[in-house]
DNA sequence: GAAATAAATTGATCTACATCAAGCGGAAAA
DNA sequence: TTTTCCGCTTGATGTAGATCAATTTATTTC
């Protein structure tokens, strides 16, 4: 189970065996089964979680009972509610399974203790979020300049590996459009 | 010109006065007139900008010559394209002045060496970068998942302290929303 | 492998927002 | 002062995407 994440921090940054045994020493494996929660809306997100199998989506649930989902990992991806950490408030957001899961979870002491003995770990992680920053960043452009089929056409492009493995109303809601809207706009493609 | 600089780093965090000087003696003091870039599609953008007086937009224009505006900077805040920065790639977006404006510029290399001889800055900037990260995440989740209106209340809520330093049209353009439709809905809120 | 449940499609209609176009008021230029 | 421009408003109409509702097609579950 800890393969995974062994494997993507090989291919990241040069660790000692020490380091290494530092950072597996502190780690924590979660199974999670389809449509179980990592997070729940109220409670305070503590962790930094490597999603080392699976698909899980991250998404907030509005006054009308709606769920908007904000970010979707899979495999070698980062996963959690940075604001519910840093803050140590109550989070707003949700996170769940949507396939059967492993992650590896730190704390956040753990991971800052990491960060600061392992000079290499913490520029990795500064990368990332600098990386995610982009990425949202480009999403904000897109969201506020693309018709409903260049966002879905953007998406399958940009998240091919692992497009298909998202049930369609999930992807219509991580895009802000219906899913009838969705499917209408995949007959449509498909037709050209 | 820098006064306003010193002001937020002392604010921020705690120098002596050799740290101050090294700081200071690597920044870059610029005035751009209304309406002037500070960076322009297809350059590289090389630098950190601390905004110290005026107000600036960031935006990218698609293929119909429209415009989008994706940040607004006023005094005491970043700008920048992190994209072309950290990737060293032709930027697709432009910066320019809303109002005659300062700012203090930083080489990256330069902030490079601050941030690692000075690690208190460092640590800043990281805040800095993480709280922009829930920022747009935020701003995401709004683009999803309200209504024009919504976003517009939301809008002159949080930056109460400059919107209206920003022409309607601009504003609309950040929304997502047409320059008509933004009026239509002022028009409606002040019936209220 | 049938029954039950959930996901996706399809049609009819509705609405929020866009588009096109004209006009107004106020600031800047001449 | 007049002229020009620009930001904003207002009206008439168009349209992308939403909503409501009925089926069809997959997936679970027992």
């Amino acid at each position: 189970m800890y393969d995974t994440f062994q494997q993507y921090l090989d291919r990241k940054i040069e660790l000692t065996n020490e380091e290494k045994e530092l950072i597996r020493s502190v780690s924590i494996l979660k199974k999670l089964r389809k449509k179980q929660y990592l997070l729940q809306e109220g409670d305070v997100w503590k962790y930094h979680a490597f999603i080392s199998k699976g698909c899980m989506r991250m998404y907030a649930v509005d006054d009308k009972g709606l769920e908007h989902i904000i970010y979707f990992g899979v495999e070698n991806w980062w996963i959690g509610d940075r604001e519910s950490l840093l803050n140590q408030t109550p989070s707003r957001l949700n996170i769940d399974a949507i396939e059967d899961c492993e992650v590896v979870l730190f704390t956040d002491t753990n991971f800052e203790m990491i960060c600061s003995k392992i000079p290499a770990f913490g520029n990795m992680v500064n990368a990332i979020i600098s990386k995610s920053f982009n990425v949202n960043q480009n999403r904000i452009l897109s969201s506020i300049s693309k018709s409903a089929e260049e966002k879905y056409l953007d998406f399958i492009q940009k998240y091919a590996d692992f497009a298909m493995r998202i049930p369609q109303a999930m992807i219509a809601s991580y895009l802000g459009i219906k899913p009838e809207t969705l499917s209408r706009i995949r007959s449509g493609i498909t037709k050209k």
